[in-house]
DNA sequence: TTCCGACAGTGGGGTCGCAAT
DNA sequence: ATTGCGACCCCACTATCGGAA
C-alpha cells in the first residue's frame, strides 16, 4: 500500500477571520463563497500519510475527525496546509450545526467511531496556505485559489470538498444562499493576501439573519440585581412559548431603563407555558413579568429545541398591541 | 483630534465527560 | 444514578486603550 514518506516541516498558522460589514459595492473586485455553518479548522498534511487538524484557536482536533486522513490519501507525497470548515449534513441535506455539535464534542475514540456512520462530516476546503513547505499566504486570493483547485482533493464520495466561488458576482451568491437556506456568504477581495490570525476587511461576512417581535416574560439579574438578559417568548395558547434569553446588544444605559419598566411588571408566576429549563447561569436570579412589553430580537436560527441561537437585542417596540 | 484595530469581558445555545453528590 | 461544572465549539456585541491617520 502507501509507503511512508519523509514529512515536510510545515509552519503553524492561525486562521484569518472575516469582518461583519455591509457588502462591498465594487463587486468586480470580489469573490463570494458560502459561509459554512460548522467548525473552522486548519488541516496540516505533511506528506507522510498523516494529517493534523487544529481548531480556530489552535486546539488539537485530529482525533475528533478521523475521516480527514482522506486529505493525506488524496495528496500522497504532496504536503499542504488547508483552511476550511468541517460541516455535518442534516436530514434535509444542508449543513446542520446541531448535528455537527454532537460530533465535534465527542472525545472518546469509541464514541467517535460509532458516530462516523451516524453523523458523517465533510471538510469544505476554501484556502491553501502552504504547499510542499512553500508559504502561499503572500499570494493573492486568486492565485491561492488556483493552486488549491489544482490539488486532487475533491474526490467522488469522499469527505473532502472544494466548493466553487462566485467571481465578481456577490448578488447571485446572496440570492442563491438565501434560497437554499444557507447561513450566508463571505466576500473575499480578489487581490487580498492571507492575513493569519487577523480579522481582516479583505474578508467580509454577510449573514441572513432572522428577526422577530417577542414578548418579554421576565429577566435574569446578576448578584447585584442588574439586568443580564430578558426572557423572550411568543403568545400561544394563553401563555408564552419560551424562545430564550436575550442579553447581547443591551447597552448599560438601555439595560437600566429596561429594568425600571420590567420591575413595574414583575409577577410571582411565570407567564411561560411549562417552565423553561436551565435558565442562565446558576448565579443568575430569575424574575417573571407580565408580558406587556414587545421587543425586536434578531437571531441566527432556532435550535432543535426551538430556542434562539445567537440572539441579539434590537430594541423595544413603540406600541404594544392589545 | 479622530478613527480604527486588538483585546478582554459579557450576553446567548449547546455538547461531552468527569467529579462530586 | 444524578447533578454540577469545566472545556470547547458556535455566535454578536460592549467597553477600553493605544497607535495610526
Amino acid at each position: 500500500m502507501s509507503r511512508a514518506h519523509t514529512p515536510i516541516a510545515l509552519p503553524v498558522y492561525a486562521p484569518m477571520l472575516a469582518t461583519t460589514a455591509p457588502l462591498p459595492r465594487d463587486e468586480a473586485h470580489w469573490a463570494a463563497e458560502v459561509k459554512w455553518d460548522g467548525m473552522r479548522v486548519l488541516v496540516y498534511a505533511p506528506g507522510d500519510g498523516t494529517v493534523h487538524v487544529r481548531s480556530r484557536t489552535g486546539a488539537e482536533a485530529t482525533e475528533r475527525f478521523p475521516e480527514l486522513v482522506a486529505v493525506a490519501e488524496a495528496l500522497g507525497e504532496q504536503a499542504a496546509v488547508l483552511d476550511g470548515e468541517v460541516v455535518a449534513l442534516g436530514l434535509n441535506g444542508s449543513p446542520s450545526f446541531g448535528a455537527l455539535q454532537e460530533r465535534m464534542s465527542l472525545r472518546r475514540p469509541s464514541q467517535i467511531q460509532a458516530a462516523r456512520h451516524s453523523t458523517p462530516v465533510t471538510l469544505m476546503v476554501f484556502d491553501l496556505l502552504n504547499l510542499d513547505g512553500h508559504d502561499l499566504t503572500r499570494l493573492p486570493y486568486t492565485a491561492r485559489r488556483a493552486r488549491l483547485l489544482e490539488l486532487p482533493l475533491d474526490q467522488e464520495h469522499g469527505p473532502v470538498r472544494t466548493p466553487p466561488a462566485w467571481l465578481g458576482d456577490l448578488r447571485s451568491a446572496v440570492e442563491w444562499t438565501e434560497a437554499y437556506g444557507i447561513e450566508g456568504i463571505v466576500a473575499k477581495r480578489l487581490d487580498s493576501l492571507y492575513e493569519p490570525g487577523r480579522r481582516s476587511r479583505a474578508w467580509i461576512k454577510h449573514k441572513h439573519r432572522q428577526s422577530v417581535d417577542v414578548r418579554l416574560g421576565g429577566w435574569l439579574a446578576d448578584e447585584r440585581g442588574r439586568l443580564r438578559s430578558v426572557l423572550a417568548g411568543l403568545p400561544e395558547h394563553g401563555g408564552l412559548r419560551y424562545l430564550g434569553a436575550v442579553g447581547s446588544g443591551i447597552g448599560v444605559h438601555e439595560g437600566e431603563d429596561l429594568l425600571v419598566l420590567l420591575h413595574h411588571l414583575e409577577t410571582d408566576v411565570s407567564p411561560f407555558l411549562g417552565t423553561p429549563a436551565d435558565l442562565g447561569r446558576p448565579d443568575s436570579t430569575v424574575h417573571w413579568a407580565t408580558p406587556a412589553l414587545t421587543a425586536e430580537v434578531e437571531y441566527q436560527e432556532l435550535t432543535a429545541g426551538g430556542i434562539f441561537r445567537a440572539p441579539v437585542w434590537k430594541g423595544l417596540r413603540e406600541v404594544t398591541p392589545q
